[in-house]
DNA sequence: ATAAATTGTTTATTATAATACACAAATATA
DNA sequence: TATATTTGTGTATTATAATAAACAATTTAT
């Protein structure tokens, strides 16, 4: 199975993942990046796809209650092979 | 349920995966450093915990075949409400 | 239609991730 | 044990993410 999804297509969905929870939660991007003291630049970067930091995502990531998910996510990685090797 | 997992944690999870990844595929530092075309710096920071940048993250998921399982998961998150706040 | 709120965009500055060395410490190999 | 390889650490430099502030363009509410 090849990998057709590419890291900008990644960064970007991560943008809107971003965008609909905080619209989700009837937030503004101000309201967001005060919460997380972040500016609000780098939310609005964030939602539109630009790079950012591990520290940017995590601390979204946290806000929206993702981030005991996404640890059990990687701890399972870790300990399963490669599902789409198998066969 | 509260999120007991920090975003240090997180970080240092994700070296960790990096780590178990680069050396199932008997890889250097330094040869993932070269085919990434990151400096062995990076490589080495980003395993130990140390924030780096989406781009770095996503250049080593993708060398380990995980960027698709990670757009889905995404896309998953999006349409999905909490499924913790259901009940 | 007007006002208010939100989002997009620019410029300048600061903080820090990434690079490129070198060299020591630790691991693995002969 | 000696050698080679890999990993950890330090310093200096460069690239860029993050901040701050202002203003224009959109969207939403009155």
């Amino acid at each position: 199975m090849i990998d057709t999804v590419t890291i900008k297509e990644v960064k970007l969905q991560l943008g809107e993942l971003c965008k609909q929870k905080r619209q989700s939660y009837e937030m503004s991007q101000e309201d967001l990046a005060d919460a997380l003291e972040l500016s609000r630049y780098t939310i609005q970067k964030f939602e539109n796809g630009k790079n950012a930091t591990i520290d940017t995502v995590l601390k979204i990531a946290n806000h929206f209650d993702l981030l005991e998910n996404l640890y059990q996510a990687l701890k399972d990685l870790e300990n399963t092979n490669d599902i789409n090797s198998l066969y």
